[in-house]
Order: structure tokens, then sequence, then C-alpha cells
DNA sequence: AAATTTATTGCCTACATTTGCATGACTTTA
DNA sequence: TAAAGTCATGCAAATGTAGGCAATAAATTT
């Protein structure tokens, strides 16, 4: 049996199946575990498969990357994103709300990190299954064409269950007096119910959100435990929040 | 024995059997195993086969098992999704399970159908919200990084709570005997639980997986009220399954 | 036709690859 | 946390490879 072959009969059978066990393909083909091992490791080292412990698994349906790369004023959320990650610890139990902000917080979360995170938002969830470390629990619902998450009774339903350390949000506006705003009533409900659930809430927010608001109110700024915008927390702009009992980063 | 018969020979070989080994080929000669080494590396610069370690591997035979396009297979999983749409129909309730073929479903059904889909998967969930008239509801739960879908016991709670008039649900293995299997077993309990959840389950699967089997067991034969792979349903291969009470598309 | 050149072949040797096994480290599961 | 399973590593045996060399065969020139 050649090498060659081996590694044919190999793909086809993840492909098939989506997923092989190493000692099957190994009793299959009559060769020790061994040079399974070898093998697997050589085709995913060419992108043709992807080795997990104990088998392979097709690449098949993992290749839908949810890139968008013209976020507005993405070297904003980064620097928010990076500062944000210093609040993570090994252990913990976080919620990631949607948009793109917390699409990058998801993005940045070290590889290394062992987390469990909650999340409703789709893009987060591909983004964060991305991290072997991390156990990602997804909120269900109906799902929200527009911002990608679920929504809905279901999703604030399915909150009510849950407790996390802290949870990760955005918002459309924010304002110090009329506290955290949106456009959309339905998304407010959902927003409600995460804060509801989270010992702690970190709002994530670019400065030009500041001084904005909308029609339906999420919470007051008390609610919030800390802000992190892209900002110092020295800066002038962020002078009508220290009077509210709230962490700025 | 001129060099031009042996090449000759060497190619027949190699076509007939997709595969030679150098030994074999030089016994068969009765010229000595340097000699063959040096056809096939001339063979090989010419193209006429691919020389690997300890032998020779036919052009065709390694064209035809790699995968041309991402997905194994995907012109059969088309076909199967396709027979598949003519049982959706306006106002209708399914769920659409994970796996190349049914995320090809999702792919497939038509922007003016107005469904309601359940799933669990994130990448059918993705592929739905891009068709306007389908209402996509997120069965939650924690999300398995192999196959991008809600699995566990929250995700089989959830499911327990609906209903649906169709289920589409692939497999991995499946056989007319040993019915339904699959290498994981918390992807058999998912599975139960949606065959559970529907008044109808669809099994849509490429006929290569007929007749084979695996560890765990979602259900028998019969537990599925329609199976469609890529042939025609009075193919001798469905025979074994006639005699279950199925319909095959 | 003889001499010379060129190509082919088999053999040899040193080197490379492949494979299975042993061991200890690591992961997963119960 | 312990047991079972999986993994990386090093090793040795078997097998495959490349290149040099000489004998032979074929082609070419003289």
């Amino acid at each position: 049996m050649l090498k060659e072959e081996r590694h044919q009969t190999i793909l086809s059978e993840v492909e098939l199946h989506n997923r092989i066990l190493l000692t099957d393909i190994a009793e299959a083909l009559d060769v020790s575990i061994d040079t399974v091992r070898r093998d697997v490791k050589e085709l995913d080292a060419d992108n043709k498969l992807r080795k997990v412990h104990g088998g392979a698994i097709s690449l098949g349906f993992r290749s839908n990357n949810t890139r968008n790369d013209n976020i507005y004023k993405l070297d904003h959320k980064i620097k928010i994103a990076e500062k944000a990650l210093g609040l993570l610890k090994d252990g913990g139990v976080i919620f990631v709300d949607g948009g793109t902000t917390c699409l990058e917080l998801a993005r940045l979360i070290p590889t290394n990190l062992d987390l469990t995170c909650f999340t409703h938002s789709l893009p987060v969830a591909m983004e964060l299954l991305t991290k072997s470390k991390i156990t990602v629990i997804l909120v269900g619902g109906q799902v929200s064409r527009e911002s990608q998450s679920a929504i809905g009774a279901n999703a604030i339903h399915n909150l009510s269950e849950i407790r996390v350390d802290y949870s990760f949000i955005g918002t459309g506006y924010v304002d110090s007096y009329y506290g955290l705003t949106e456009f959309d009533w339905d998304i407010v409900q959902v927003k409600k119910a995460i804060i509801k659930s989270s010992k702690k809430s970190v709002l994530l927010s670019i400065s030009e959100k500041l001084n904005s608001q909308h029609r339906y109110k999420t919470c007051d700024i008390n609610a919030i435990n800390t802000m992190i915008t892209e900002l110092e927390p020295e800066n002038d702009l962020l002078k009508p929040f220290r009077n509210h009992d709230i962490r700025l980063i």
C-alpha cells in the first residue's frame, strides 16, 4: 500500500462522513495507528483536512469566514477591544453582544484563554469557535436579519436562565443623561435581558456615539459598570460620565 | 526489451491498476529495479504518470479522488437538495439539520418562498438569513466546534418545545438494517430530538453512505418517512430499503 | 570495417524515507 | 482524580533513492 493511496482513502472517508477516527482508518487500511497519525498530520499540513484529537474532520463547511473588512472606525474598535481583554481571566463566564465592536473583541481573544462565552450573535459565535479553549454557548431564538443575532421572546427567556460574570455589550446611542438608547425596540428588549443576566455589564462604544440618543431606552448609565471607549479615561469628552458610578477605561 | 516497450507496459499497468510498485514492474519485465526507476522517472517528467515513493500513480486516479471543489460530491448534494425543494411549500415550518447536504438545501431555497425555518447549525442559519422571506429561528445550546451547531442538553430541551412539519436531516452512516448511525454520541442525541420534534423526517444522503454504519444509533430506518439520494428511486442500490415503510425520492 | 563516441543497463554504496514500536507526556472521560 | 485513550519523540529495521562506475550495446564517425 503506497502512502499516496492511503492519503486518497483517508481523504475520501473524511469527505464522506465529515469525521473519522484514526483507529478506524488504521484498521481499515491495516496499518499501524502511527502511520495513520503521520498521514493525517501531513494532510492537515497540506490543508486537505483538519486533524483533531483522535481523528480528523473535513474542512468542508468551515470555510465561510465572516470577514467584513470595511468596518467603520475599525482602529478605534480594535483599541476598545484590546482594553476589554484586560477584564478577561481564565475560567471566566462572559456574554458577548453582537455588533462590530463586540465582534472585534471576539476576534482578539487569545486562543489560550479558557472561557465560557454566551452570545446571541451568529458572527460572534463563529469567531469564538476558532478559539480552541473557549466554550461557546449560543442563546437561541428568532434571528434578526439585520443584526444576525437571536432576538425576541425566546431569546429573552433563554437569557433569563443564565448569569454571567461580565457582559460586553454595544449600543446604538449613549448619553450621560439619557443612558443607552436604541433605534430598534426588539434589540432593546434583548439588551435589557443581557444586562439583567450579568453581574457586571461593560459597555463598548466608540466616542463618536457619546452624547447621542434615540427612541427606545435600554438602561440608565448607572446600570453599566464599566464603559470602554478608544479615548484615554481622562479625556474631557468623558467628563459628563464622571458624575456617575461608572468605571471608565 | 526496448526502453519504449517498457514505457508502454508501465503506462498500461498504471492505467489498469491505478498504481504500481516499482518492484512488481521490475519482476514482471525482468529488468533491474534501477532501470524501472529510471523509466518511471522519465514518464513522470513527461507527465504521463506520477512517481511516488516506492511506485507510481495514475494521473486519472489522482484527479478523480481529490476533491475538485470545497464540498465532497457537491453535484450529488445539489441534486438531492433540488429534490428536497419539492417538499417545501409556502407557510411551511421546517427544521434544517447541519452538514453540507443540508447546507446545500438551505442555499437552494428560493428567495420568494415563505417559510419558518428552525436550525441548530450556524452556517445554515447564516445562509437562510440571506433569504428575505424566511423566518430563521436558532435552536440554542452549547456549540460544537466540529459541526458548528448547537448540541447538548440545552439544545435538546429547546428542540423538545417545538414541532415542525418536516425536518431535513443528514447522517454520517445509513444502512437498511442498522438504520441511521453516527460517529458522535452527542450528535445522535440531537438528531433523535430533531426527529421527535418533527411530524415527518426527511433523510438527505448521498448514495455513497448507503450500507455503512458506525457506533451510535440515531434511529431505525422506519423512523424516517422519506429518504432522498441522488439516485433514481428505482435504482437497485435502494432495493434493501423497499422492504421498509419509507418513501424514496 | 574499425574506431570512436554515446546511450543504456546493472551493480554498488551512501543516504533518505517509511514504518512500527517503546516511552513518557499529554488529553479526555467518567 | 484515576483510568483510558491519544500524542510526540526517538529509535531501529526495512525499504526506496540518487549518483558514480564499469560493462555492454548502439550509433556515429573515420
